[in-house]
DNA sequence: ACAAAAGTGTTATCTGCATAACAGACAGGA
DNA sequence: TCCTGTCTGTTATGCAGATAACACTTTTGT
């Protein structure tokens, strides 16, 4: 939180400037993860829990670089039913769909405080057009988005409930994982009702799949309520049966 | 299939040649449907029913222009069942997941006699970056299938057989379809183990779910075995309860 | 500090769908 | 022509998971 002056600095920089820097932004958070860019912070909004990114219906839209938090990324029915296809932390990209034509059908919502850069399609396709290498990125992004997307048709297709929750957790482990010993803290926090969301069921469900790992002793939770996972456990349950 | 004989026709083009006929190419079949691109016809592949476009766990790849026939785009899973994401035809693209840098999780496979031009990945990016509004056009292919695979993971989160099997039938209508008086033709032939395959169900319920609209006169078979939809019906079907 | 709201654990009941198991229709090859 | 393989229609049985209905706990707002 160092250079944090943003708000109070005028847009004292030529377009020069704001290309080159956006440039290497995209560059270094498309490429890695948990990077530190010093990017110049204009534009930098702040979300509490609960907050939207951008929502369903919306014409026009931005993707949004995440520089702290974890975000949701899903979509309401016309029933009010929701569903979250994605989960994405510091260092991603949210909102890839708004380079659709078509209208946004889905949302993202802050699951934490989170910091985010939103940035105009328009804008990231100039960026993209001076800098080549950042397609080969940008593509990657939409091929990764749409494997998970994949992922998630085939196991509610074949899959039981307990397996399609055990294969979230060890996601989520992958994803938000802070590993200690042979356990991996999931590091953000999540309700049964969002966990069934994920796993595509209903919430009792969850309620009484997590009792029965934790019976097994395959997760617990911390005192700060996230969860706690043994990944071995878990593939090892989820592989037989 | 009138200028034919690329077979016998050796590689007598400039490399300048091939990269205007490509990009012309790409353009016109990544905007539009239905469109007859007199494209040089190197490379042009016959694909019988039943033959395979490229299969799961190829680490290259290619992006595929669907010239004539139907295909669809699929996987299977270690324990051998099969769930389908979508069909493509004439006019359109399947394999952009090739441009992934993750081995191939997914297949292509003809539904029909199929003729198609297999282009590599690597050559669909130089074209883009020598002709940018391509780039858009890609992305949105993308976002196309992206879109389309969410509205998968909620159909299967939320809705019964019923619902998906309709669903699936007016998609298809959409997208084969061919109209006569105020029914549309699926103008390629789906066994019911593929619907199922697509509805995420097993076969019985298909037997059953497309015998119930049978009685209910909102579809019917043709002589050559092709549905033959009512899709305000169907419509309204799925609406209601 | 208290009330309201949100989240969790648990049970009893009902139902949609998978499973299994055939019989008939049809198409293509020998 | 027959015969084998693929496709379709139909039934009976069992189970996973939705639904509904609470009690209990924890958080949040005022």
């Amino acid at each position: 939180m160092s250079a944090n002056a943003s708000a109070l600095e005028p847009a004292s920089h030529s377009q020069q400037d704001r290309e080159c820097v956006l440039s290497s932004a995209l560059s270094a958070i498309f490429r890695g993860r948990f990077c530190r860019i010093l990017l110049q912070n204009r534009n930098v909004q702040k979300y509490e829990k609960g907050e939207i990114l951008y929502d369903i219906g919306r014409k026009e839209g931005s993707f949004f670089f995440i520089r702290s938090g974890v975000v949701k990324v899903g979509t309401i029915t016309e029933s009010g039913q929701e569903v979250i296809f994605d989960v994405r932390k510091a260092g991603e990209v949210v909102g890839e769909l708004s380079a659709s034509a078509s209208p946004r059908t889905d949302r993202a919502v802050a699951l934490e405080f989170t910091e985010a850069v939103p940035v105009s399609y328009e804008e990231i396709l100039e960026t993209i057009q001076k800098n080549q290498p950042l397609l080969r990125e940008l593509i990657q992004l939409f091929c990764d988005s749409l494997l998970n997307a994949h992922e998630q048709v085939t196991s509610l297709a074949f899959r039981d409930t307990m397996h399609r929750l055990t294969k979230t957790l060890l996601d989520l482990a992958g994803q938000l994982g802070r590993t200690i010993g042979n356990r991996v803290e999931i590091t953000a926090h999540f309700t049964q009702e969002e966990l069934a969301q994920m796993v595509g069921a209903r919430r009792e469900r969850i309620s009484l799949g997590l009792g029965l790992l934790r019976r097994y002793g395959m997760i617990e939770y911390t005192p700060h309520g996230h969860l706690l996972v043994d990944p071995a456990a878990l593939r090892d349950y989820s592989a037989k049966s």
